[in-house]
DNA sequence: TCAAAATTTCACTAATTTTTGAAATTTCAG
DNA sequence: CTGAAATTTCAAAAATTAGTGAAATTTTGA
C-alpha cells in the first residue's frame, strides 16, 4: 500500500473509532492525523491536509490541549502556533483514562452516593431492588476507580514505568 | 430522599452516562429502568415510565437484547412478552467489554495489521513515522485484547468468578 | 504605537442521529 | 381459520450535534 492512501485510511478509521468513545470525529482525525506527522503542524495544515474551516480546526484543537494529547509548539522565527501530539501511546491512554475518570466516573460515583440511601419501608421490593442495583453498581465503580488510579500511577511512577514499557 | 426522586434521578443520570460510551440515551435509559425493576416489564410499562413511543421502545429493547443486556421474559398467562435485565453488574460490565471488543476493538487491530506495511523508502521520516505511530497502536491494542480476554475469561472460569465475587 | 498576521468567537447552516406514529406483519386464543 | 392483540418496520419529523466563515479580538514585528 502506498503511504498516502494509508493515511488516509488511517486518519478515517480513527476518526470512526473515535466517535464510539465520545469524542467527535473531526477531533479525532485531527489526532490521528498530528500522531503520523513527523514535525508540528499548524492549523493551515491542518485545514488543507483535512479539508475542514479554520474555526473548526481551532475548536477542535483547543479541546485536544484540554485532553492533554497535543501540546503548543513555538517555533523559533514562525509567527504561527505550531501543534504536536504526544507520540507515546500508553501516555495516550493514560491520559485518556485520567481525563475520563475526573469527568464521568468520579461525578457518577458521587450520584450513587447520595442515592444509595432512600427512605422507606426496606422490605418493599423496590426498594430493596433499587438500593441493591446502586450498590452494586457504586462498589463496582469503587474497584473501577482503584484500578484506573493505580494505571495512571504506574505511568508517573519510575520504576513501574519502566516495568511497563516491556508490554510497549 | 423518595425511592420516586432517585429513581428518576438514577434513571436520567443512567441515561447520560450511556451517552458518553457510544450508547444512546433512551437505551440506557431504559437499561437503567429495568436494572432497578423488581419484575420484569413489557413494552407498554415501559411506554408509560419512560414517556417514550412503541417503536422507540421496541428498537431499543430490540439492541439491548443483541448485546446481551436484556432478555425475553414468557409469564405463563400473559399474552404479552416481558423483559428484565441481567442484575449482576460484574456481567452486565464483561458482557458490554466482549461486544465492544468485537465490534470496536478487532476490526481496528485487523485494519491496524494491514496499514503497517507501507510501500518506499524506510527511512523518510514520513514513512517512519507512520509505521511507527500504527505499529505502536497495534502493540498497545494486541495488549489490551488479551488483557480484556483474561477479563472476560475470569467471568466464564468457576475458580477465578468465585474470587473475583470478593470483588463485588 | 500601528497595522498586518494570527487566533478566537459565535450566529447561522448543514449533517447526523433519534423519535414518532401509523401501517404492515406476526401471533395466538377461541 | 378468524380477527383482535401484540410486535415490528420504516418514512417522515424533530432534536441534537457538528461545521462554516466572517467579524471581533489578540498578538507581534517593525
Amino acid at each position: 500500500m502506498q503511504l498516502e492512501e494509508a493515511q488516509q485510511q488511517f486518519i478515517a478509521n480513527w476518526g470512526a473509532f473515535g466517535s464510539h468513545w465520545g469524542i467527535n470525529r473531526t477531533m479525532a482525525q485531527i489526532h490521528a492525523l498530528l500522531l503520523i506527522s513527523p514535525d508540528p503542524l499548524n492549523q493551515d495544515d491542518i485545514m488543507v491536509k483535512l479539508n475542514i474551516s479554520r474555526g473548526n480546526v481551532n475548536m477542535n484543537i483547543r479541546d485536544l490541549i484540554d485532553w492533554g494529547l497535543v501540546n503548543r509548539i513555538l517555533i523559533p522565527g514562525e509567527r504561527k502556533e505550531f501543534f504536536s501530539a504526544e507520540k507515546d501511546i500508553w501516555k495516550v491512554a493514560t491520559q485518556i483514562v485520567k481525563e475520563r475518570k475526573k469527568r464521568e466516573l468520579d461525578p457518577m460515583l458521587r450520584l450513587l452516593d447520595q442515592l444509595e440511601d432512600v427512605e422507606g419501608d426496606k422490605s418493599d421490593k423496590h426498594i430493596k431492588q433499587f438500593t441493591e442495583t446502586v450498590g452494586s453498581i457504586r462498589r463496582f465503580g469503587l474497584q473501577a476507580d482503584k484500578m484506573l488510579d493505580g494505571l495512571v500511577k504506574a505511568e508517573e511512577n519510575w520504576f513501574l514505568g519502566n516495568l511497563m514499557k516491556m508490554f510497549r
